[in-house]
RNA sequence: GCCGGGGUACCCGAGUGGUCAAAGGGGGUGGAUUCAAGCUCCUCUGCAUAUUGCUUCGCAGGUUCGAAUCCUGCCCCCGGCACCA
């Protein structure tokens, strides 16, 4: 049996890898490290394409950073806790502890066919209680120090989940995990103040490599927005209504003041007057309706008179106190000054219910102060009809800054920075989760579990399906109070399982440890991580929380990173063609394929779509596996399209790449069966196969994944294939560079290249923990030869295009071909106008130039000085470096093309090739005009 | 409405001033090899043409000796945010 034929042995390799601990990521201080870190997955039973695709992306990183030299930490682990193992259990009965290990078994399992290199002794798993011990810790650290509160306030409630959910996690009114309605409720629950961090999150994304759209996410869900809080008074009353504002160089015209319906002063406001009714009906028309169905209605705009006046805090002016349902109560202070003349809103609002419209602002210097206004004027402009002296004729910032030193200096506000994120609740009414570390006392209140304690670990005895079910576990349940010792209550409530991964990759650096979450040194050698690659939905929730955590532990001494992440790299999805109806707009599940539209009766196309079982369009990794091998899934999944474009899943692409595979096995045996001949070609071939290293390690280090596989996998092909075509075999050389070759090829199928590093001599262990010697960069020597094998190619090429329209014209075959070199006064002209050019000069300053030049002396000037600007002008630009090398180098064109001649005879199937030199005695072509430098005419025969 | 990313040949996709009629792959085509299939290798795959001419990188203009690439306006697609004060 050849090598091409035989399989290559993916998991015997797997086992080898194991057995020489290679992937084990320890410390040489000698060694520069590298985190390179995928995002954990929750455990589902089976490892699906996106997971394949994500890890494959990863490995490839890992590896090659090994091969550079690098101490890489590479681990993997599992996001274990969470609601869908909660929900088997409910509806297939069993216990999610249960239904997560076996899961868990069959998905690494899955994952280790695949052969990435993680070094899995530092497996974590969420729902370890050696793991989620220190999410406890963490959290009684935070009620020390005021990051953690408990609040009474309105929240997130999935019915369909029976869980309240953070802010981040509703998606357009629905829940992010199981797209159910959400609603809102009053409920007692744990917070951490992440907005606290918001200016450092918010800078923090300079810092860092995260793309472009993560970023622009990031800042959208921070929400910065700069303003003043203003403190109006009350009319008869001794309190004060606080409200914010982003443009407090309107507050002049500010006319009312309107307060969410919820707000604590509204009630008390109107309560015992004939306003209290219809304050009444708009409280329970907002309180009971989710936040998004609110903020849909915020069109229709109500409101209700509160009875009450305001007193501007500048002028002391009386205006009127509203309530309406387009204040949120949780944004801002829940109250707004409204200012219908600069802002739409209010605009809409003053002229339904009748206030006036007070112009403060006008859109141009010196503008009309009494002009009319038919429509809010929003933008930036400049002060008038301002009652206090000193503001008229101030823009922009400076008129804010007015505004806010006066408010000061009246003690009635200050400038501020609101964030539209808002403080994490991190409490969910679930079981599968890390307890909330909290006892509730009645006469001490919450008490944290004290360290000693820790963990609180899940009780087995509970019953699910009914609520809370923790609520039913009375082993859990009752506990004395740590601090007086008195009969308590545990808190029932889990942790938000994202606490889980807003950590994790601290863990990972020191995972083994139970003394403490990590040691600090450790975990500051590793961190942070270098290379982060995962799928783009964690981008507002997964990846603000763990850069909240990071800062936040960094500040309980723990670690000394600011930021987790160095580089984000978003993987595309992976796609697959599914039926589309056009007419209709809607893709459909692959069972229509073939019949007409279900709905409109029409033809169905096809259309690339997210794979999903919903659709149908999925691919099982290991029925692929098992078909093709590991390698070829992972070359066919890198080579398919760039890591962070999405991706075609195409059956007859990755059997393509199963072919390259198969040629690929066979390729040390079919090199090594070269001969001790040299040839000419040698040197090409060195220059050559140095030159791709380089150029791979350059794409590999920008993490160009495919061009990497590109060269390793298909480049050298070619390079072969034409290095034999040109008369090459020499061992010599073959062995020369197949390690180098073999270590290109095991960063993206690492169980081939362990064959080929087997198959040689001058190599011994194994591939993967081998190092790669960067070969020396290209010599002018190198780069000559390269240009002199390209110049043959391209005159090949060009050879071919003519000859059609050539053979037309004969009537019959060409059987010869007379290559006419161009002229010499061609180079030296080109060779003038490159220099010149080559020193900054201008092209249209070259004329006076070359009418100076010896070569332009003769009775040819005007021919000459036609031909630039016709001809050479052009082309004088369109030579690449190499080729400008070329021409200005020795190389003799005819004396390249004689030395190949018989090849390119042999290429053309022709029985002659003749060189000649343009406008030479040789040339009777007549047709010497219409060659140039490296472009010489070809004449058939 | 605002922010970010896009629109490239039959398809997927690279390309961000000249190396661009435009990489690479897929699909298609013709040929070599073979008893034959597979594998492999080579050619072609906008139009024209005895040799770089014409048209083409969403549309329309502009800058430049030169534009897929830069600028302006417009259209369309994807993602996010959105009466956020």
């Amino acid at each position: 049996m050849s090598a091409e034929t035989t399989p290559v042995d993916e998991v015997g390799w797997q086992k080898q890898w194991d057995e020489a601990e290679l992937f084990h990521a320890d410390i040489h201080s000698d060694r520069p490290k590298f985190y390179c870190l995928e995002m954990y997955p929750y455990p589902s039973g089976k490892m699906h394409m996106g997971h394949v695709r994500n890890y494959s992306i990863g490995d490839a990183v890992a590896r090659f950073k090994r091969l550079m030299g690098f101490d890489v930490l590479y681990p993997m682990g599992f996001d274990s806790f969470g609601m869908p193992a909660e929900n088997a259990a409910i509806s297939e009965g069993g216990h999610p502890h249960d239904i997560t290990e076996r899961n868990m078994a069959s998905i690494t399992e899955q994952i280790k066919r695949m052969g990435f290199s993680y070094d899995w002794r530092r497996t974590l798993k969420s729902h370890d209680p050696r793991y989620y011990k220190w999410n406890q810790w963490f959290f009684t650290k935070f009620m020390e120090n005021g990051l953690a509160t408990r609040e009474f306030s309105p929240v997130n409630w999935c019915t369909s989940c029976n869980t309240v959910l953070a802010n981040e996690q509703v998606k357009a009114g629905r829940c992010w995990r199981c797209n159910g309605p959400v609603t809102q409720k009053e409920m007692n629950q744990w917070f951490l103040d992440l907005p606290s961090y918001g200016q450092e999150l918010e800078d923090g994304l300079d810092t860092i490599g995260f793309p472009e759209h993560v970023k622009s996410l990031q800042r959208d869900w921070l929400g910065r927005s700069e303003g003043a809080n203003i403190r109006f008074g009350i009319v008869d009353d001794e309190r004060d209504i606080e409200v914010f504002t982003t443009r407090p160089d309107t507050l002049f015209g500010s006319t009312f003041v309107t307060l969410a319906p919820e707000h604590p002063l509204a009630e008390s406001l109107v309560v015992g007057t004939e306003h209290e009714a219809a304050w009444k009906a708009l409280y329970d028309e907002v309180a009971s309706m989710a936040e998004f169905d609110r903020i849909k209605n915020m069109n229709k705009k109500k409101g209700v008179f509160s009875g009450r006046y305001a007193i501007h805090p500048l002028t002391g002016e009386h205006v009127p106190i509203w309530i309406g349902n387009f204040v949120i109560a949780t944004y801002g202070t829940g109250a707004v000054m409204a200012v219908p003349a600069h802002d739409e809103r209010d605009h809409d609002f003053a002229k339904q219910y009748g206030i006036p419209i007070k112009r403060v602002l006008v859109m141009e210097e010196g503008g009309d102060a009494d002009a009319a206004m038919d429509k809010a004027e929003v933008d930036l402009g400049w002060m008038v009809n301002s009652p206090l002296e000193g503001f008229d004729g101030l823009y922009g910032s400076e008129a804010k800054q007015a505004v806010c030193d006066a408010l000061e200096k009246a003690g009635r506000g200050s400038q501020t920075i609101n964030w539209k994120i808002r403080p994490w609740l991190i409490s969910r009414q679930r079981y599968w989760g890390t307890p909330i570390p909290v006892i509730h006392c009645d006469d001490c209140g919450p008490v944290p579990v004290p360290e000693e304690d820790l963990p609180v670990e899940l009780p087995r005895d509970v019953v699910f399906g009914q609520g809370n079910p923790l609520t039913t576990s009375e082993s859990f349940l009752n506990v004395d109070c740590p601090k007086c010792g008195k009969p308590a209550r545990r808190e029932t409530d889990t942790m938000d399982t994202f606490i889980d991964s807003s950590w994790y990759f601290l863990r990972y650096t020191d995972a083994l440890n139970d003394e403490a979450a990590f040691e600090k040194t450790i975990a500051n050698h590793w961190m942070n991580v270098d290379f982060y690659c995962g799928g783009i939905e964690h981008a507002q929730m997964h990846l603000i929380y763990a850069r909240f955590m990071t800062k936040a532990l960094r500040d309980l001494g723990l670690v000394d990173v600011d930021e987790p992440f160095n580089e984000l790299l978003c993987q595309g999805m992976v796609n697959k063609s599914a039926p589309f109806c056009q007419p209709c707009g809607i893709t459909l599940p692959t069972i229509y394929e073939g019949q007409p539209c279900p709905h409109c009766d029409s033809e169905l196309g096809s259309r690339s779509a997210k794979m999903s079982k919903s659709l149908g369009n999925t691919v099982s990794p290991e029925e692929m596996i098992e078909r093709y091998g590991a390698d070829t899934v992972r070359l066919f999944i890198l080579f398919a399209a760039n890591p962070t474009a999405g991706m075609d899943w195409s059956d007859a692409a990755l059997d393509a790449n199963h072919r390259v595979m198969v040629q690929m096995r066979g390729m040390p045996e079919q090199l090594l069966a070269w001969s001790e001949t040299t040839s000419p070609m040698d040197g090409w071939l060195e220059a050559r196969f140095s030159q791709r290293v380089h150029e791979f390690v350059e794409a590999m280090e920008t993490y160009d994944l495919r061009r990497a596989v590109e060269i390793s996998h298909y480049e050298v092909i070619k390079d072969i294939n034409w290095y034999v075509r040109r008369g090459g075999q020499n061992l010599d050389v073959a062995r020369r560079w197949l390690p180098a070759w073999a270590q290109m090829v095991s960063v993206s199928t690492p169980h081939l290249a362990e064959e080929w590093w087997a198959a040689l001599d001058s190599t011994s262990g194994l591939v993967a923990g081998s190092n790669l010697s960067l070969p020396e960069s290209l010599s002018e020597a190198h780069v000559l030869t390269l240009s002199g094998e390209q110049y043959i190619r391209d005159i090949l090429d060009q050879a071919r295009k003519v000859r059609n329209v050539a053979e037309r014209h004969l009537g019959e075959p060409a059987s010869k071909a007379t290559f006419v070199v161009s002229p010499e006064w061609k180079r030296e002209m080109a060779t003038a106008a490159l220099s010149f050019i080559g020193e900054g000069g201008h092209p249209k300053q070259f004329i006076p130039v070359l009418q100076e030049l010896p070569l332009a002396q003769g009775e040819r000037k005007g021919e000459m000085m036609g031909f630039w600007g016709k001809k050479m002008l052009p082309q004088v630009f369109k030579w690449d470096d190499a080729s400008r090398a070329v021409i200005c180098s020795a190389l003799d064109e005819a004396s390249v093309l004689s030395a190949a001649s018989a090849f390119i005879a042999d290429e053309l199937q022709l029985s002659e090739v003749i060189i000649v030199l343009g406008e030479s005695e040789a040339d009777d072509t007549g047709r010497a005009g219409s060659a140039m430098p490296l472009s010489p005419a070809v004449v058939y025969a």
